[in-house]
DNA sequence: TTAGGGTTAG
């Protein structure tokens, strides 16, 4: 087990079964350690009952394995359910119990263990100290971090590599960029997680220029790079979008062998999309044998990105084909494609697909398919999906009234305008050019005119040349030539070129050659 | 029995 050869081990623990040896202690606690990192919880529980019935579970270091192999396997409720039932606790069972907190995002229930920790009278010992860093880190608590550093240096324990790391990360994760530098700085020994934890903070804040810096001052001190160093430097070159640096990194990864690792490939994929090269990703993509729903994902979301709707489809159908599920990441992308080539009939499957998968309720998913149905023009499924929403931003009714505006529904705009004054919600400036574009196809003139004067009125929002715009192509295509040059003399430094256009356009529609040639060598 | 750095969206 301990050599990484889990199932292996577990095999050994089976035959012991079928041979009728009893487990002891020891053996449990092995089983449960593979569980925690191989099998998973359901053969986790089996080995719960099985010691349950040879009398162990009384046992604290037990207890403590099973409270940790439940937090491994993201059942953490199950884990607190045995920590807080438990008579007797020793420092591992608190910091078994803080790292499955930490490990999992929880950071607030990690803090408040360590803190109870504390009120029983344990004293924190370098373990359960890089536990709490990870804690804070999770929920970005830079104050409690910092107190936790004084702590820790009060505790003489800065000067140990394994911790110093942990605080350069926690400052990272929580945005203070100087705090690492400085803790880095001191740190007695740098070696290549330290070096690797502030390429990847870096790039993970969005300076991948210092990040790629940092690379390079790591190699002039013969630190070799390893499979997370790659990783923030492949980020790193498609945030600064140097994809030469990056056909360089893929070559470095190569030569370490490190491109049939899945993370890594996903990474390459992701940073060869992001700079544009999708033909490069797509190699990437096509090579990698056990492909996983991130893989997926990246190529998706390459396609998407660069505008190659397409091909992001027929990516989505073979995941699908090789059940590999799509999740909150492929949704939002994969509908994005949709609306973008106005694929309306792929967009329904994929909406079937959303509730197959139980993503209806996820809120970004939603407005998602509302944006969605209303850019391929089907308005009546926008709504549906609208009106199931629990709650409602003013961008998602910008979606509604910008798909209003593409189909020159004004009565629909009309109708949404009032239930958003129902709700207390303000038009803002967006929701206007929506609403005065609906009217302006639909040519609705006294109901574009009412709408303009009440935005300036009303909501005291100044009118942009977009505004602007709209008035003189609601009133150019609805034949008052005259009356949209007037409006238009009226405004001189509001006009830009789209102003211009509209009324040339109106001009020739009405054949209206004197005004239009006026306009023409004014425009000039 | 608890232990440092990990990929995809908006």
């Amino acid at each position: 087990m301990k050599l990484g050869q889990g199932n292996k081990a577990f095999d050994l623990y089976v035959m012991m079964q079928k041979l009728g040896i009893e487990a002891n202690k020891f053996v449990f606690m092995c089983a449960l350690q593979i569980c925690g990192c191989e099998k998973g919880a359901s053969t986790g529980r089996i080995i719960h009952d099985e010691l349950i019935k040879s009398g162990y579970e009384l046992d604290l270091s037990i207890q403590n394995t099973l409270v940790d192999m439940y937090a491994k396997c993201g059942s953490l409720a199950e884990s607190c359910s045995i920590f807080s039932k438990q008579q007797e606790r020793n420092i591992v069972s608190w910091g078994a119990m803080i790292a499955g907190y930490a490990a999992h995002g929880v950071g607030i229930e990690g803090l408040e263990t360590f803190r109870r920790m504390y009120q029983k009278g344990f004293m924190p010992n370098s373990i359960i100290y890089l536990s709490v860093l990870k804690a804070c880190g999770s929920i970005e608590a830079l104050e409690q971090g910092r107190l936790l550093h004084m702590e820790i240096i009060r505790d003489g324990m800065h000067l140990d590599e394994v911790v110093g790391s942990a605080i350069i990360d926690m400052y990272l994760k929580c945005g203070s960029l100087l705090d690492a530098d400085t803790v880095f700085e001191d740190l007695a020994i740098k070696d290549v997680v330290s070096w690797s934890a502030m390429i990847l903070g870096y790039a993970d804040q969005g300076h991948g220029q210092k990040a790629l810096n940092l690379y390079s001052d790591m190699l002039s001190e013969d630190i070799c790079p390893n499979k997370l160093t790659f990783l923030g430097v492949l980020k790193a070159c498609w945030l600064v979008g140097n994809l030469r640096q990056g056909l360089y990194m893929h070559s470095e990864v190569v030569s370490q062998s490190l491109d049939s690792d899945l993370v890594v490939a996903n990474t390459l994929i992701d940073m060869y999309a992001k700079c544009g090269a999708l033909n490069e990703a797509r190699h990437v993509f096509d090579l990698l044998s056990s492909k996983d729903g991130v893989s997926y994902n990246s190529m998706i979301q390459g396609y998407v990105q660069n505008e190659h709707s397409l091909p992001a489809l027929d990516i989505y159908s073979s995941m699908r084909c090789r059940g590999i599920r799509p999740n909150k990441v492929t949704f939002p992308t994969i509908l994005k494609a949709c609306s973008n080539i106005r694929a309306l009939i792929e967009a329904r499957q994929i909406h079937a697909n959303v509730i197959t998968e139980e993503f209806d309720n996820d809120s970004t998913i939603q407005s998602a398919i509302v944006d969605m149905y209303a850019k391929c023009g089907s308005m009546v499924e926008a709504i549906n999906m609208f009106e199931r929403m629990q709650s409602r931003d003013i961008v998602l009714w910008g979606t509604i009234f910008t798909g209003c505006a593409q189909s020159g529904d004004w009565q629909l705009a009309r109708q949404y305008f009032l239930k958003m004054q129902g709700y207390n919600l303000k038009p803002d400036a967006w929701v206007f050019n929506s609403i005065l574009t609906a009217c302006s196809h639909a040519g609705e003139v006294n109901e574009g005119r009412w709408y303009f004067l009440s935005m300036i009125h009303d909501y005291r929002i100044k009118p942009s040349a977009d505004h602007f715009n709209c008035i003189i192509d609601l009133l150019g295509r609805s034949g008052r030539l005259d009356e949209a040059s007037d409006f238009f003399q009226s405004i001189p430094e509001q006009l830009d070129i789209n102003g211009w256009t509209a009324l040339l356009t109106s001009c020739r529609s009405y054949g209206n050659n004197k005004l239009g040639n006026e306009c023409f060598s004014e425009a000039m």
